[in-house]
This record gives C-alpha cells, structure tokens and sequence, in this order.
DNA sequence: TACATATGATCAT
DNA sequence: TGATCCTATGTAA
C-alpha cells in the first residue's frame, strides 16, 4: 500500500481532520503505551511528511511523533462513528468527533528535533516536496549499481517503493540492470519530471495510475479498470501494454521487479 | 485453514 | 545475502 504518495496523502487528509486540536492518545495493543501517555492531551499543530515517513508536532510537547508505515502498516480514520480499534491497533489519536487509528507499522516513536533533523538529513529530495533533485542526480551518477536497484535507495530519492520503480522504467524505456551512470542528466532531470507528475497524480487519486493516455484501449471512457491502470507492475507474463512481450520479474537485491525485456534495454 | 506474498527497512554476517 | 519485524489479503488446499 504505501509508497510516497500514500504518505503524503494520508498526511494531507489527517491534517484536515485533527490539525489544530487536542487529542486524547492511547495505544490499545500496549507496544506504544508510553508514548500515548506522553501525547495524551497534547494539541496537534501539524503533520509533514517526507518520503515514506510522517512527523506529526505539537504545539506544547518537545518531541514529535514519527510514523513509518513499511510494507504492513495503515491508518483508518472516522468522523462520526468509529469502528472500534482492532486489539492489534499500536495508536489511537483522537478528538471529538474524530478518531485516527494507526495499526501495523514498523515505526512509531516519539523523537526530540534533532533526531529528527538527523533523519531527515539522512532522506534524499522527495518529488513530491518539489525539492532540487540535483543531489539525487550526483549519487546516482557515481554508482555501477542496478538503476532498478538505486531507485528504492531513499537516501538517493525518497518516496519511491516498488510501483513506482517499475513503471517509471518502463516509461523511459530502461532496464532496471543498467548501471545507474549511465543515465544522462537531461534523461534524469524527464524522469525526475515524470515521476513527481506521476506522484502527485496518486497523491491526489490516492491510486497509482501510469497507463498513458496514448495506450489506452478505451479512449472515450473515463474510467480507468483496476486492473489496467500499470504496465508492469505484478504482471508477470501478461503481455506488455505496447509490444506483446510477455513481462518477466526476477529478484534485484531482495525486492521483485517488473520489466518488459523487449521494450525496456540494458 | 494454511500458505504465500506484499506498494518497506534494518541489522547481522 | 539472509534473517527478522510487523499485518492483511488473496489463493490453494
């Protein structure tokens, strides 16, 4: 479920939803009780998120509460009546009204600013920050390893997951296994481009959506089926969009990825 | 009912 | 590179 867009998307809307007022914490699975206690009748002041991972500060609590979903982790959030948090839900935040349960992630932890700044420091430019992707270009210009490979690096870029890795490759053409110098800045900087349109499109949509206008089947309908809104994303030998190849998948350093091997090239 | 798999990341080796 | 953490879902049995 989450890549950068979902997280931006879930902070956007969470923000609507508790931004500016008090919120009674709790943690009923216990894992994250202390930290509950400690923002228990603390004021929301706002939510940022930065590639995958969320900080939501208080206006009167000097730590701020970090959220990573990884590959498990979710939100549900109610207005009105609220099914009841599961007994597996780490964090409950609510205000009257309102209720946001948070179950499953790999991280959540209250941290002073300047473990968060350290953090932070450590992320490349997320596209959807609309930050210079300058220094994201340097790294990926260094290094021999896989592009596919780098991609999912969130310190070269921050944001992407597995989706968006596949698709945008596909979209210019290039072989996850080619070597991430070899990408030509003015190639980079129409990627860089892409991917952040694709993002905010799923930000928005709260969907990942990269089928082209120009390979769609059915020109005249809006609608988009759920089952072709990708090229080659867990499509292993279906027929690729635009040749027929059949796609192929393999393993690159412990994550599937997706590649139609006719259109893409090494 | 069980199992595989997953849009993630870290740590040890 | 492999083990591990965490939860939900789809498919096989």
């Amino acid at each position: 479920m989450p890549e950068g867009h979902t997280i931006h998307r879930y902070a956007r809307l969470q923000r609507k939803l508790l931004g500016g007022r008090r919120v009674a914490a709790s943690s009923p699975q216990g894992r994250f009780a202390a930290g509950a206690a400690v923002l228990d009748g603390a004021l929301l002041h706002d939510i940022d998120a930065h590639g995958k991972h969320m900080f939501y500060r208080f206006a009167d609590r000097d730590v701020s509460l970090h959220v990573h979903l990884g590959l498990y982790g979710r939100f549900r959030a109610y207005e009105g009546d609220a099914l009841p948090p599961t007994p597996l839900t780490r964090l409950v935040l609510s205000s009257d009204g309102v209720e946001l349960q948070l179950s499953g992630p790999t991280i959540c932890e209250l941290m002073d600013p300047a473990a968060e700044a350290a953090l932070r420091d450590r992320l490349g430019p997320d596209p959807l920050h609309d930050d210079d992707p300058d220094e994201a270009f340097v790294a990926l210009a260094r290094r021999r390893t896989p592009i596919g490979q780098i991609l999912l690096d969130q310190r070269v870029i921050a944001g992407i997951g597995n989706v968006y890795r596949a698709e945008v490759l596909f979209l210019f053409g290039i072989h996850p296994n080619r070597p991430a110098h070899a990408l030509d800045r003015a190639t980079f900087d129409d990627l860089w481009r892409l991917l952040r349109e694709l993002m905010i499109a799923g930000e928005r949509r709260g969907r990942i959506i990269t089928l082209q206008p120009a390979d769609r089947t059915l020109p005249m309908s809006q609608l988009i089926a759920e089952e072709d809104r990708l090229y080659v994303y867990n499509r292993t030998g279906l027929p690729c969009r635009r040749c027929g190849t059949p796609i192929i998948s393999w393993d690159l350093a412990g994550r599937t990825v997706f590649a139609c091997p006719r259109c893409q090239s090494a």
